[in-house]
Formats: C-alpha cells, structure tokens, sequence
DNA sequence: CCTTTTAACCGAATCATCTTCGAATGAAAA
DNA sequence: TTTTCATTCGAAGATGATTCGGTTAAAAGG
C-alpha cells in the first residue's frame, strides 16, 4: 500500500483522519446534530447555498464517516428506564474486562469505555429501578477479577448530547 | 400490587409518566433507535402493519414525548475531538455546582449530571487533545467551591448509544 | 342484548421532499 | 492557455411522507 518514492503529503500521524470541514460544513453538521428532521431546503437557508448543494455535503460527510447515522432520542423515564447511573469497574485483570464487555448487548447498558485511572471500565446504565440496578451490580460483582464498582447516581441530567462540530 | 376489587385505574405513582408501549411501538422504537433513516415502508415490514398505521404511531410517540427528536450522531475524531473523558467534580456547595452547570455551553461538552455519591457533578468532555482538556481542567478547579476533580479518560469505546426501548 | 362510541387499521390518492441530471462557474494543475 | 477537477445551480423525476374516507373490532352504556 505506501508508495516508497513519492510522499506525495507531509509527513503527519493522521491515523484517525480528523476530516477537513470548513465554515459551511460545521454549521450542517451542528443543525444535523441538533435536529436531524431538518429538511434540505430548510437547511439550504441555513448556510446560504441550494438545496441540491448541501445534499451533496451531506452525502460526502456520510461517506466520510463524519456523520455515523441518525437515531431517534427517546425518553428513557417515558420507557420506565429512571435511574441513571456510572460505574467504575477496577478489574485486576484483561479477562475480567473482556468479560465486562459482553454486558454490552442489555438493554439497559448505554456506554461502555476502557478508561485509564484508578478504574478500568467505565459503563453507563439506565436501569428501571434501584431494584434492578442492585441485581446488575451484583452480577457484576460477582465477577471473576472484579476488585470494586464504584457507582455514580444521576440525580438531574442539565445536558446529554452526541459530539458537536464545534462553534463554527 | 394487583388490586383486586376495581382495577380500573389503580393508586399508583405515576410522577414520571411511563408511556405504556405495546410490543408493536417498543418494536418501532428500537428500529428508530438504531436508524432513524429508515422509512415507514420498510417499518411497516418489521412490524408487519400498514405504512399510514405505523405512521400513525411514530407521530404519537412523538406527541408523548416518548420520541424526544432525531438527531445526527457525529464521529468525534473525525471532528478532531479524540480525547473521550469523564470529571467527577466534588463541590463544597451549590453555589459551585451552579458555576459548572454553565459549561453546558461549551461544544466539548456532552454531559452534565449531578451525581449522589462521593462526587457532585459528573461531566462528559470530548476535547480535541491532552492540551486543551488540562486547560479545560484548570478552569474547573480554579472554580471557588471546588474541592477535586477526578478524571476517566477513556481509552476504548465500545458502545455509545441512547435509551433502549429494551427487549421487545 | 343491542347501540354508540372510540380507537386502530388499511388502500388509495395527494403532496412534500429527496435525489438525480446536465450545464455553468471558478480555481488549481499541466 | 488549456485541461481538469470540484462545487454550484435550476429543473425535472423518483421516492417517500402525509392525508383521507371507509372498515373493523373492541369497550361503554342503555
């Protein structure tokens, strides 16, 4: 795949290709972010351009991965999920992490990160109750490997959002 | 918890109105959870319902606020945002919790929750690299009121998602 | 038991929006 | 200069969203 010879571009790490946007695509992608519903032509007013000219932003920015998808934002009390919670799981080992990992496929499991620290996994839960939450901890207490959770209880969520292109 | 004289409409709690959801609209939920994209046509396949029936419901659900929008879901490195953490910040009084709760305008944050436990503000930063988020942490605890921050930076993520209509 | 009401569903038709197309523009490379 | 490439536009065509009237079925009430 690398051409020895010619470089062609500098020599940079750019091993997560931070994509090149300018001024007109910032804006799309923070009205996207904020409202994806947003139809062309309202968009078109937006940014000063036509309509069939921001479509085409979009559908590069969708190629390039900038934009992943577009999901529907529910209420997870209106779903009966009420008790937001962090947890900090400090493994003593790579197989109990690999094994903390699987928990991504419940439901109630939002995020999942390795983190560096004091801890090891980071996992973000939206359980029904304290009940239910008490029956997770302790399935994952029970862990082979796992030395503690702490837990983080979310009394008032002021913000929750997905990346922002920042102010442009 | 059954009532057993008149059921009609029990004595309960129902402070934060959990929606009731039949299998068919959890069914939609999760489609449009996962990909908002998708049209009422193909909808209609999953559910195994007419388009205007499934129409009918998604405009429900919004109306309910069970759907609470749609939105883009950005990729953060390609925004150049590649510095996932999470700040436990313990404040010594509300005034202090007050003054972090104005950062919810700042683009590289993506979460801000007030926590019971031993912190007292959770926040979810994505910076763009080590430099500004320590510039982001030296604002938060030169903040009068905080007693300490404690940083996650995630190392991995492997899932990041939304509330779950859960198994439906 | 029968009637009324309400809610949910469907097929068909309408309407808005997405998407494509060809041409024009302008900037960078040859 | 000439070519190439990327970006833009207006207009047209395709796709999907939305509305409508009619049907069914289940609950409410006499």
């Amino acid at each position: 795949m690398p051409v020895p010879g010619k470089e062609k571009d500098a020599v940079r790490q750019v091993r997560h290709h931070p994509a090149d946007l300018d001024a007109i695509d910032r804006k799309i992608l923070g009205a996207l972010a904020e409202d994806a519903s947003r139809s062309y032509a309202e968009l078109s007013k937006i940014v000063n351009l036509s309509a069939p000219a921001v479509h085409d932003r979009v559908k590069r920015l969708k190629r390039d991965g900038v934009i992943k998808g577009t999901v529907a934002v529910l209420d997870g009390c209106k779903l009966g999920r009420t008790l937001l919670t962090f947890l900090v799981v400090d493994t003593s080992n790579y197989s109990a992490t690999r094994k903390l990992l699987t928990f991504a496929d419940r439901p109630e499991v939002e995020e999942l990160h390795t983190v560096a620290g004091d801890g090891c996994v980071l996992v973000k839960v939206r359980a029904d109750d304290t009940e239910s939450l008490e029956s997770f901890l302790m399935e994952i207490q029970s862990l082979e490997g796992v030395r503690s959770v702490r837990s983080y209880i979310a009394l008032s969520t002021f913000l929750e959002r997905g990346p922002s292109p920042g102010p442009g």
